[in-house]
DNA sequence: CTGAAAGCGCTTACAG
DNA sequence: CTGAAAGCGCTTACAG
């Protein structure tokens, strides 16, 4: 009884076991199940028998061995950081995620995580995937220290996503942040707005340097003058976006509000209109408010965040394209330098969180 | 130039290149760098020398060859579905991954995670990672078909923690939710309440069947009569509370709230203070709410939430442990049978949601 | 105690 | 067109 179970889970069916069942050479089996290159014509019918044999014998080819055979695990893996706190990444990750599973499967590669607690201080345990368990790796928002770059094994492939610095030897992919913002404040100002407070995000990362330029090139565009007490830090969660427009709004003591907040990211945004209503302020009445990501939670809010969409999906499809195509280089021993960093367009989206300034009618027309 | 880094990046170094570099045989190099068992008394001179010539060439044991000489990979896989709108998911899962994560690093395994985007159509990719890559599989609550059981490769190992159905030939991980349920409603019947509202989980899933059980034991021990209207579909979510909790309120029209509200999750119940709160009602003044499961939700609403604690740190921990026996012990041709179901217990935790019905003075004095 | 040999399960040229 | 051979990079008995 246990005996039976034991043996046949003993060991997965081989190959060879496939064959002797079948009556047929190891290398027929590999050809007719595995086989692209030689595609030798084995009669239909032993085909057919192969077929069934493996079924019944539960055969797959074992991974390592082929891995070792060919140098292809045909598996890409993606690395991100689940560190605590922050349930934003989930929407933000999964969107990338399903463009990264959905080309991966495309061109017949599976899909590994790599989860890390923080980026800053699991760099070895990056390191120690790259060992042939995976062909290349795709970083998502990577925040590593300068010194860690360095220790990347460099005869792997790398993608980032996002990343918060300029990896060298990796290819960049990016959006265009600068543009994004800058597109949304011109917005706020097509409105009437001129007191513009920005909730900048976190210093020396750069998306968030990017996102700052771009405000105060809308500003400049406009000619209104900056003023350094409109930027504020708004860090880059819920939470935090709750906390910076509660002390704003201490620090501003009585004096009028500004017309529109924009924030950092739709996390900030929606903390942002949390700490409004907690004091009693209407969005878009009193105050417009926008964000920035287009996440599921722009969509939750009442009112619903005016916002900017990067393009996730296919940002996470195209990282997947690059990857391969550099592999497929370096492995073709053609010139595998890698391309320019990519930037994606991004596309702003009006929702209900911008109104006219308080006291303004309606319209348009304003500014410059 | 480029092809300095080319020939850099082409390959990653191997044992024999580390022992061609030093001057020893590739065997020395293995005993020095990987080798447990073959600790051979190499001079220290030369293993320092092989530990120098390794670094500089950023030497790492290739994971596909040396799964294939000893059919172990030192990495459990983690299987987890990702569907759309579940952001709870992710503190739950995150609580339960770092118990694995730590225990499988512990024990010197890594940990790789597969996505699914659902059980009950993504179970050819779960299959396709019982190809070796892996050494066994821990289902973090899978809900699989029933046909999809005899699918996952039987030379494979699993284990399920909350599984939505037993698993033949897995062992389960559970915690005792019926037990867990049964503590909150007694604790609201000291409270002194008696008509409470239970907001039941998902049909067929049998966490949630044990959890309903809960609830009518305790009424039974407190001789109260269970009352069928009193029982309602309340979802898993955030939001499927919120709208349960409104049509509850519509239908019940002007009658009484019930006194108390046992939600079969602290999602459930964060949705159902939500309509509360719209619906003009105060929590625990009006009416008492409670949760399961004490996710940061729980801490983060306001009242805080009374709930029930699940080790799920533990439960990781318990898994590696129990997965990593198993392989030790059906590869050393040891009994290999499963043990029965672990059952972990759980724990009341009670905050400010709770508080003698409407009416009532004070004290715990009051029930059977 | 240390090296040469065999083998893990595959694939890919290479002879028949 | 189809089999036998060699090899991917490791580890593990097995001789010296």
């Amino acid at each position: 009884m246990s005996s039976i179970t034991k043996t046949k889970s003993r060991r997965a069916a081989t190959l060879a076991d496939v064959g002797r069942a079948t009556g047929v050479s190891a290398m027929a089996v590999s050809a007719v199940l595995n086989g692209a290159r030689t595609s030798s014509r084995i009669s239909p019918k032993t085909r057919k028998r192969i077929v069934e044999m493996a079924a019944k014998l539960q055969y797959r080819a074992n991974a390592t061995a082929r891995a070792l055979a060919t140098t292809r695990m045909n598996t890409i893996g993606v690395a991100v950081a689940f560190g605590s706190g922050n349930e934003e990444l989930n929407q933000y990750f999964l969107e990338i995620f399903n463009g990264i599973l959905d080309a991966a499967s495309r061109n017949g590669q599976t899909t590994t995580v790599l989860t890390l607690s923080s980026w800053e201080g699991d760099t070895e345990r990056l390191a120690s995937f790259c060992d042939g368990r995976i062909d290349g790796l795709i970083l998502v928002t990577p925040a590593l220290l300068k010194g860690a770059v360095k220790s990347l094994p460099n005869h792997s492939a790398f993608v980032a996503i996002h990343t918060n610095r300029p990896l060298p030897g990796v290819l960049n992919i990016e959006t265009d942040d600068g543009r994004g913002v800058y597109d949304l404040i011109c917005y706020l100002i097509s409105q009437g707005h001129r007191r513009i407070l920005y909730f900048r995000g976190p210093h020396g990362q750069i998306g968030a340097e990017r996102r700052l330029r771009g405000y105060k090139r809308a500003l400049a565009y406009a000619k209104i003058p900056f003023d350094a007490d409109l930027v504020a830090d708004g860090g880059y969660s819920i939470g935090q976006g709750k906390i910076a427009t509660r002390e704003y709004l201490a620090r501003a003591g009585g004096r009028p509000l500004p017309a529109a907040i924009a924030c950092f990211n739709d996390g900030v945004a929606v903390g942002c209109l949390e700490a409004l209503a907690e004091a009693g302020f209407r969005v878009p009445g009193d105050v417009s408010v926008v964000g920035f990501d287009d996440t599921v939670a722009a969509r939750t809010t009442i009112p619903q965040l005016t916002t900017v969409r990067q393009p996730l999906r296919a940002m996470g499809e195209r990282a997947v394209d690059e990857l391969l195509a550099h592999l497929e280089a370096s492995r073709t021993g053609k010139d595998a330098r890698l391309p320019a960093p990519v930037i994606f367009p991004v596309k702003l989206v009006t929702r209900d969180s911008v109104a006219p300034p308080a006291g303004t009618q309606g319209g348009a027309t304003s500014a410059h």
